[in-house]
DNA sequence: TCGAGTGATGTCAGGCGCTGACATCACTCA
DNA sequence: TGAGTGATGTCAGCGCCTGACATCACTCGA
């Protein structure tokens, strides 16, 4: 993340990130599939904490429940895990580079597949599921955005928690 | 396409595509930045019939009105342009591609925030023009998944307006 | 204690994607 | 007729990524 945020993705070599590294361009190879997964490394972590957390939610609750649940345990799993200035630099490096913004967006619609899929094997509905999984993301997505905002300083779960109470109030007026 | 759906898309080389079209592989890339644009070169068209139906809607409409419009604009010239056999072709080729699906997903946020944009020139406001600009395109992708699915024989254009009427209908109904 | 097995790393060669720089050629138009 | 323009070819080269093999540290059971 240093040499990204000094020269760009595109100007910085692998060969140029192992040496920082102190390890060769293959043994790099050997830890991230491509260039590009170094900045999404932690992703499949943070995709079994919404999945874990939709299994193990209780079972007589609201519909929504699990969804909240999932939120929840990932919305504080990406708040302590490195924190907000982390997150905020992260996110210019990747914002500044379509190849990145692209990956970025395949790793969201994985992590929608992940959250759709863990609901299916709750029993909801196929076509509820898959758009409970979208709406999670899309929950979870416009909150962090708020949260690495110049200024912010609200909690990333109280902002999910607030999107999601909107989106509600949205599909309950109808408008 | 003739390459890719006999040898798959990453085991075809640039090379070889620019064999079979008769020049060379530096040619090739002055056509298309990449190797998967050849896939996606008609992309920015479609993005451009969405935002012209757009700016072309009549103004004292319903504000659901230039939605309409510019999915039935886009559905009718995607289903113009190459066809249903084309369609269902290419999608093949790029659902069994985890690179050509990603380039999928960037093309379609690109759209969105296209529709987005232009609305936002109408006079909508930022909020929901970004909220109109996601469900054009959910509507858009969901119709055309059900129109290339096997044996399916309706229309785009039809299927997208049912798709969109069932979406006013969960979001009056509120559950 | 030794030797086999295991896993992480280094080394090397090489294919493929992609680009810059320059040359060529057909075509247009004053 | 000759200058200008745009598309293409040619060539060299960088950077990404992979397969194959060697090395080394570490573990564990005989």
């Amino acid at each position: 993340m240093e040499l990204f945020a000094e020269d760009g993705f595109e100007a910085t070599t692998v060969a140029g990130i192992a040496a920082r590294a102190g390890v060769t361009e293959r043994t790099f190879f050997r830890h991230f599939a491509d260039k590009r997964e170094v900045l999404f490394a932690g992703e499949s972590l943070l995709e079994k904490v919404f999945v874990d957390a939709i299994a193990n939610a209780p079972a007589g609750a609201p519909p929504a429940g699990p969804l909240l649940a999932a939120l929840d345990a990932g919305g504080r799993a990406l708040q302590d895990e490195r924190g907000r200035d982390h997150a905020r630099a992260r996110n210019e490096i990747i914002t500044a580079n379509e190849q990145l913004r692209e990956r970025e967006l395949l790793k969201l619609a994985k992590l929608s597949h992940a959250v759709t899929t863990a609901l299916v094997e709750r029993g909801v509905a196929d076509v509820t599921a898959c758009l409970a999984g979208e709406l999670v993301v899309l929950v979870f997505r416009t909150a962090f955005t708020r949260w690495i905002a110049p200024g912010e300083t609200r909690d990333l779960v109280e902002l999910q928690r607030e999107g999601f109470a909107a989106v509600n109030d949205l599909a309950r007026t109808g408008t």
